[in-house]
DNA sequence: ATAAAAATTTAGACTAGTCTAAAAAATAAT
DNA sequence: ATTATTTTTTAGACTAGTCTAAATTTTTAT
């Protein structure tokens, strides 16, 4: 018979943090700079230096002075894990307690950090497990897993041409706000009636009712899959 | 036309277990001293000194040295509330979520600290504005007030009482999963069917079903009103 | 009333995380 | 191939919260 003591040493939400910021900016970029963690984490670049050597002590991170940073197996598991609390609490907040899209970022962005894997199973269970969140992104299975669906942005498609929704880019309250009030959401079939060429703006269908025009600003944030 | 801009200088976690542990010990006792919290908070007496002089700082507390501290309006006010987003979490958890009351506290310590009024408002609303957690004690309202129950001891009442269970006074796991074992739950009936002399130990029946023996020791953890 | 014991506070040090300013390295421009 | 610019790291300092050890005050016991 084993005892088994649970030595695990907690991670400090700022390291959590610093640990989501680097997976997501490696998600664009295969090297990540010191002043690109800095810029995401709103924080100083003397900082950024500082926690970078906690976390490669830790092994959460590959990093050698000046070359930048990756995440190691390990490091991307708890950024991974982090995300995924992060979504399946956002969908928790719109689903059963009435937040809207653009509410539930700030409040997840505390969620994330709470330490229970029953808690977040069970959340997970309660949601009937679902696979994206509010915004349309991925929700990471308890391994770290996920449907990475390939989708392209709204201005790059032609006129006439068919679609659904299925995410943002611009994820900011403003951005989701405005097409709440236009009425544009995931899901949504959206076609293209015609594409002003001066700029570009577009004349649009939703759910082949409504019809109006968004600025191509708007429609290069808008992530859909061809119909 | 105002502006409104949210200053407010939130609270650390760390005030906010001070001031809800002295809230607990004025419960107890009319004057809170430096190891009694220091006891609580496991913690020294000179940490809690420094903490001591923050929150009379910020006027929380009344506080002079060597004097004991008791709560200002203000500071009992913010104990209040971190107490009812404890317990309304620890409903959820139980009510929704399939957790076993000896099982949310730990979790709900980390939940009470989420800092979002409207997530508080809808668990709330969801729970359908419970008046007492999973373990008897009373949810305070948004303006701090609450029902208190006037509950006394199982092992002050004679022979052949009957009552109704209404909460415990120890709240530990060990004890919890003893009462679960033995079938005893809040709001059942509990009738006292022998009282043994020798070691105050009690013959009782619940819910006029299964007849059992306790303790004196688990008498005097199990608070109860009278039928 | 005085001495002993207990409680509390102060002093000084430590860690995590942050900052500014200065030094060092890498990159870009001539 | 130097020089100039940008990026990154180091050095030193600050805050919140904690600790141990020592000093001080209060309480208890004689
Ligand atoms: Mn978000
Ligand atoms: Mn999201
Ligand atoms: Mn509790
Ligand atoms: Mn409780």
């Amino acid at each position: 018979m084993y005892i088994c003591i649970k030595l695990i040493s907690m991670n400090s939400f700022t390291e959590e943090n610093y640990l989501k910021a680097i997976y997501k900016l490696l998600e664009k970029e295969s090297v990540v700079t010191t002043n690109a963690i800095a810029e995401k984490m709103n924080t100083k670049a003397a900082s950024v230096t500082d926690m970078l050597k906690k976390l490669a002590d830790k092994k959460f991170i590959n990093y050698q002075k000046y070359q930048g940073v990756s995440l190691t197996a390990k490091g991307e598991k708890i950024a991974l894990n982090i995300i995924r609390k992060h979504r399946l609490w956002e969908m928790f907040l719109v689903e059963k307690l009435n937040f809207k899209w653009d509410e539930v970022h700030d409040v997840a962005e505390q969620l994330e950090h709470i330490d229970s894997d029953k808690l977040i199973a069970q959340i997970d269970h309660f949601l009937n497990f679902p696979k994206f969140d509010p915004h349309g992104d991925p929700i990471p299975d308890a391994n770290g897993k996920f449907h990475i669906q390939k989708s392209q942005l709204l201005s790059e498609l032609k006129k006439n041409s068919a679609c659904i929704m299925t995410g943002v880019v611009d994820h900011s309250p403003a951005f989701l706000q405005y097409l709440d009030q236009a009425a544009i959401g995931l899901g949504d079939e959206i076609k293209i009636k015609d594409i002003v060429s001066f700029d570009k703006s577009l004349q649009i269908s939703v759910n082949k009712k409504n019809s109006l025009f968004i600025s191509n600003e708007v429609a290069k944030n808008i992530l859909v899959i061809i119909k």
